[in-house]
DNA sequence: CACATCTCTTGAACATGTTCAAGTTGAGCG
DNA sequence: CGCTCAACTTGAACATGTTCAAGAGATGTG
C-alpha cells in the first residue's frame, strides 16, 4: 500500500480509455481514411482490410479504436450534425416567421446530406436496427439526438408564432420526429436530385404551420389535448 | 429450323425457373428448416451451414433456391401477411363502426407478429435497406403491400363512417402508412409485452377517428384540400 | 435404348468482418 | 539508467455468407 492509487473508479460513463496523443492520431487517421474510402467506393465495397492498408496499419488496429465497421459511421453522423447546426443558424438569424424558419432548416438538412445520398442509403440499413448504436433512438446517439432536437427548439422558440404553451413544449421533439420521417423519405427517394423530398418539405411546412395556428381554435382544443395526452401515455415506461 | 422453339422469351416477369416437383419439395424443406431455426435460435445466430445440415442438403443447395440468407425471410413475411388478413376478417365481420374496426385490425396485426418480436427486430434491418427486396416499398413486396392496403380498404369501405369522398379514396393507403409507423414503433418497443405499442394504438385510433369526422367541418376544408394536394404532389414522378 | 439437355445437388474455395494471444512502445518512477 | 505497466500494434486464425465448376439425376427425343 505504498503507491498512491490514481483516483479510483468513479461512478459515471463506462470508463473511457485514457487515450494519449499517439493513439488519438491513429484513431483520426483510421477514421479519415475510412470516410474517404466510403465516399470513393461506397460502404459495402470498402473492406476493413482496404482501410487498414490505405491507412498503413494492421487490420486489428482499426478494431482497437472502433468496435466494428459500423461504428466508423458514427463519425460521418456527428460531422453532418454539426454542419446542419451551422447551416441552420444562418437561416434562423434572418427569419422570424415560423414557417420559413422550419422550411429553411429542413432544406438545409437535406443540403448537408445530399452529397452522401447513395452512400447514406446503404448505411441506413445499420441505423435502422434497434440494437445498433447508430439508431437515432439509441442511447449512444443520445447526444446527437439532443443536439438535433435543440435545432428545432430554436426554430420554435425564436419564432414569433403564438401557440398553446403545452404544444410549444412538445413541438421541438415532434418536429424532430417529423424530420426523421423526412430523412426516411429522402433515403427512399429515387427521383433526380431527390426533388420529391423537396416537394414534400415545401408541401408539409405550410400544413404544419396551419395546424399549429388552428391548434388555438376552440373546436380543436379537445383534439389537441387528446394528442398531448397520447404523447404522454406512449412516453411512459420503457 | 426443324424443332418447335418453345414459346420464346415473352416479355414480363424475369423468367421463372420451371421448377419441378422434386425441386419444390426441397425448396419447402429448406424454408421450413430455416424458419424453425430462426425462431429457435434467432436470425443472426442461425448459419447457412446449420440450415443446410439440419435440412440434410449441401449449403450450395440453399443458394440454388434462395438468392441470399435475407431472401429466406420473405417466406416469414408472406405467411404473417396471410395470418393478419384472416384475423382481420374475423373482426371486420362483426363490427361496423370505423374506430373499433381499425383498432381491431391493428391489434390483430400486433398479435400475429408478437411471437416474433425479438427476431423481427434483427431482420428489420434487412427490410430497411431501400434496395432490399424485403423493403415494404420495393417492387418485390408489391403484392404483399397491395394485400395489406386491401385490408385497410376493407376497414374503411365496410364501415358506416361518413367522410369526404376524396379522403375516402386516399384513406386506406394512409392507414397502411400509419400501420407501417406502428410496426416501426413496435420494433423499437422494449416495454414488457410491447404494451407501449398497444397504448399507442388505443390512443391513436380515437384521434384518427376524430380527425376523420372533423374533416367534414367547414373550417378544416381547406386544410384537408391541402393535405390531399400534398399527397398528390409527392406521389408524382419517381 | 442412346443421347442430349435441363434440373438439381455437391462441397471445396473464396471474401470479408472479427477476435486474440503475443509482441512493441513509451511515459513515469526510483 | 533500468524497471514496470498500460497503451498501442500486429497478423494469423476464425466464422460465416456466398460462389462456382463439376457432377448426378431426371426427362424428353429420335
Amino acid at each position: 500500500m505504498t503507491g498512491v492509487t490514481t483516483a479510483a473508479a468513479e461512478p459515471g460513463p463506462p470508463a473511457e480509455k485514457p487515450r494519449r496523443a499517439r493513439g488519438e492520431q491513429t484513431r483520426q487517421l483510421i477514421l479519415e481514411t475510412a470516410l474517404r474510402l466510403f465516399r470513393e467506393r461506397g460502404y459495402a465495397e470498402t473492406t476493413m482490410r482496404a482501410i487498414a492498408k490505405e491507412a498503413g496499419v494492421a487490420v486489428g488496429n482499426a478494431y482497437y479504436y472502433f468496435d466494428s465497421k459500423e461504428h466508423l459511421i458514427q463519425g460521418f453522423y456527428d460531422r453532418n450534425q454539426v454542419a446542419h447546426r451551422v447551416a441552420a443558424e444562418q437561416i434562423l438569424a434572418d427569419e422570424k416567421e415560423l414557417a420559413p424558419r422550419l422550411r429553411g432548416v429542413l432544406h438545409a438538412g437535406i443540403d448537408v446530406n445530399a452529397p452522401y445520398h447513395s452512400f447514406a442509403a446503404t448505411f441506413f440499413k445499420s441505423a435502422a436496427e434497434p440494437s445498433s448504436p447508430l439508431s437515432p433512438f439509441s442511447r449512444e446517439s443520445s447526444p446527437a439526438r439532443e443536439a438535433a432536437i435543440a435545432i428545432f427548439r430554436d426554430v420554435v422558440d425564436g419564432s414569433n408564432a403564438k401557440l398553446d404553451p403545452e404544444l410549444r413544449k412538445e413541438l421541438p421533439e415532434l418536429l424532430w420526429l417529423g424530420w426523421m420521417g423526412v430523412i426516411l423519405f429522402w433515403v427512399y427517394d429515387k427521383s433526380p436530385d431527390q426533388r420529391r423530398t423537396r416537394r414534400l418539405i415545401d408541401g408539409a411546412v405550410p400544413l404544419i404551420d396551419r395546424l399549429v395556428s388552428l391548434s388555438r381554435l376552440r373546436v380543436l382544443r379537445p383534439a389537441l389535448r387528446q394528442v398531448l395526452a397520447l404523447i404522454e401515455t406512449v412516453r411512459k415506461d420503457d
